[in-house]
DNA sequence: TGTACATCAGTGAACGCGCGTTCACTGATGTAC
DNA sequence: TGTACATCAGTGAACGCGCGTTCACTGATGTAC
């Protein structure tokens, strides 16, 4: 991701720029090869300029952040709301959405769940999670009110959800899955789809015994 | 994890201390803050010490890795074998033990899993892996046999059930998990049993439509 | 048991490097009149 | 429309720092005879 030459002295959109150019260096090499003094390089800018946006380097990633978790609630809303409207569908759909937005903006999702984030100390940026969050929590919610999932407390139900989309797109991003054996592109519907034909049988299987 | 008095000119076992030392500054600060020479200070040995037992820091970051690997399998070994003998007992006996590992072992565990890790070129570390990872693999096919859980490809299934504890450790581990709201040590026993039941719910649920 | 010597595992100074960040500066842009 | 000026967003040199790694060295240890 190159930059296009700059029109002039100053940048136009500098910010959005290094933003960017971060992204695409921290999903081919990693984020501790993210410096700022390359970034401004590779940005085709000073190694003072992007002070004049970001306080530090550790400001820079909260952008990042925010920007991630932005775009991956709307991807999820996005894919939600495409789905059949049944709630396992849309279970299914943000599950998918999920794993996706990790792959393709691997940048991104390295940055969000960074050991020791400052997602901690930033309340615009856990803010944003949250919603993301409660969207899950939305659907899994509507799950159980038309009996496919188990009932009673929703959280269990919440955190295994995200928990398997998350190890999921964790497991690939990292390079973790046996790719020679496995097509993770053709398995993250499998597993979403598997999570939710569970729940459903489950909640089958509860009620049954409840009756 | 400060480091015994040394008893005199030789440490005695250098090599094993700047991995315990390694694993406990990664613990506590993350991978990026590893320094070699840091580390050589905290073992109390001068900053080319740590030359004469391993080539470079990515040669450390490697035997890290690999210890945790042969780590988790006696872990999981351990855990499944002490469990009621039933395939589901087994399966979430081996499921809280990677968890459980991640969690007290979270040195070693960010090393194993970090993106780029050395895991795909050295040939120890990828069959320590693989054998970790089996077990995983030959506790589901015998829930497959007892009909425990869905007959047919096992793979998605392994997977899945990979993916939710892989992610359940990952989430806790960065400190993910809104603690406020959930206590983690709680949600694993909780999370992992509920995979156990979904298992068996949905093999008796296409059992039935089967027969 | 004592001595000579090879090897092992330390020391500590030195190297070059890239980093984050600061700062005085300057060119470009926007606004008031 | 033209001019003065404030502000914005760059430049590029400089800072101090800690890093990974190398290397000539030396003290400690083990072994052969």
């Amino acid at each position: 991701m190159r930059v296009k030459k700059k029109a002039g002295y100053h940048h136009g959109d500098l910010r959005q720029t290094l933003i960017d150019v971060s992204v695409d260096v921290i999903d081919r090499d990693g984020l501790e090869a993210l410096s700022l003094r390359a970034l401004a390089t590779r940005a085709g800018v000073s190694s003072g300029a992007p002070y004049h946006h970001f306080a530090d380097r550790a400001a820079l990633l909260a952008a990042i952040a925010l920007e991630g978790f932005e775009r991956l609630e709307q991807a999820m809303i996005e894919r939600r709301d495409a789905a059949p409207p049944d709630p396992v569908s849309r279970l299914d759909a943000i599950g998918q959405a999920y794993v996706a937005f990790a792959v393709s903006n691997t940048g991104h999702f390295r940055v969000m769940f960074r050991d020791n984030s400052p997602a901690a100390r930033n309340a615009a940026l856990s803010a944003a999670s949250q919603k993301a969050y409660r969207l899950l929590f939305g659907v899994v919610e509507e799950c159980q009110r038309v009996a496919a999932a188990p009932a009673g407390d929703p959280g269990p139900l919440v955190y295994a959800a995200w928990s398997l989309v998350h190890g999921l797109a964790t497991l690939w991003v990292d390079g973790a899955l046996p790719t020679a054996r496995v097509d993770p592109a053709r398995l993250a519907p499998e597993v979403t789809g598997l999570l939710g034909r569970m729940l459903v049988a489950l909640a089958r299987d509860e009620g049954a015994r409840r009756a």
